[in-house]
DNA sequence: TTAAAACTATAAAGCTACTATAATGTCAAT
DNA sequence: ATTGACATTATAGTAGCTTTATAGTTTTAA
C-alpha cells in the first residue's frame, strides 16, 4: 500500500508518517520505480502502535525506547513497566500543578466583579501586586 | 541598571529579558554609547508583571492582550476578567483530559506484573491490542 | 599595566511533535 | 493534452524559551 492509503487506515496524515520515519520511528518502507513509498501490514501495526503511545500520552523519545523493548522479546519487562509508572507520575504532577493553578486563578477572579475601569480591575491589581504564593 | 542586575532582580535569565523585548512584551530600553541596555524601575514592574502572569499559566499572546488592557485604562475591565475566565476554563478541560489519561494509564499499569518476559508484557500488550477508548 | 574573568551584544540553532507551504514529479482519466 | 489526485523533497512555522557561537566591553586581580 501507498503512503496515503496507509494514513488513511491509521488516521494520520501523509507528513506525520514521513516524519515518524525520518525520526527513526517508522522504518523505511521499499520504493517503487518511481519513488512511492510501499507499505506493508508490519508498518501498519507499528504506525498504529505509536499513534495509541502518543493518545496515552508518550514522547517520541518514550516511544522509541518501547521499541527498543519489543526489539529484544525475551528480556524482563521491568523497565517497559519502570517506563509506564514514570509516565504515570509525571501525569499526575501535571494534574497536581493544573489543580494549584487553577485554584490560584479562581481566587484571583473572584478578587473582581465585572462594570470595573480598567484601572481599578481586581485581577489586574492582583497580577500587579504579587502576593502570590510560589509554585 | 544593566540587563544581569535587572535579570538577577526579577530571577530571569538575561536572554528571556532580550527575547520579551523581541516579542514586544517589554519596550526596548535606553542604549548606553557602548549599546548596552540601561533599564528602569518602570521595566522592572513590566517584567514581574510578564513573569507572574506566566507563572498563571498566560500564554505571551494572553500577556500582551493585558497589557494593552493596562494602556487604556478607562474602559470596564470587562474583556480582563473574560481573558481570565477563558483560562480557567481552559485550565480545567486540560485538568479533566489528565485525569482521564491518568485513569487509562492506570489501568493499563495494572495489566502487568513485574518478572515477565516483554514477549508476554501485560504493558505492550494492551497499548498493541488497541482496546483504548477514544479521547 | 596587563591579562583574565565577568558582562554585554547580535545572530542563529535547538527543543517537541507535528503542520503547512512550495516547487516538482507521477499516474489515471477525460 | 490537460486536469486531478497523488507522490516526492525541502523548508519554515508553531510556543517559549535555552543554548551556542562569535565578538566586543568592563571590571578585577596580579
Ligand atoms: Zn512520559
Ligand atoms: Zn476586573
Ligand atoms: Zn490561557
Ligand atoms: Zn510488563
Amino acid at each position: 500500500m501507498r503512503i496515503g492509503q496507509l494514513a488513511q487506515l491509521v488516521g494520520v496524515e501523509t507528513q506525520t508518517i514521513r516524519f515518524y520515519e525520518q525520526q527513526g520511528l517508522l522504518p523505511p518502507p521499499d520504493r517503487q520505480d518511481n519513488g512511492y513509498r510501499v507499505y506493508t501490514k508490519k508498518h501498519g501495526e507499528g504506525l498504529a502502535f505509536i499513534r495509541r503511545c502518543r493518545i496515552l500520552g508518550l514522547s517520541l523519545a518514550e516511544i522509541h525506547e518501547l521499541q527498543s523493548y519489543q526489539d529484544d522479546p525475551h528480556q524482563p519487562c521491568t523497565a517497559v513497566n519502570t517506563l509506564l509508572d514514570d509516565h504515570i507520575s509525571h501525569v499526575r504532577s501535571q494534574i497536581t500543578a493544573l489543580q494549584a493553578l487553577e485554584k490560584q486563578l479562581v481566587s484571583l477572579r473572584a478578587s473582581c466583579n465585572d462594570d470595573r475601569e480598567v484601572e481599578a480591575c481586581g485581577v489586574l491589581a492582583g497580577i500587579s501586586e504579587g502576593n502570590m504564593h510560589q509554585q
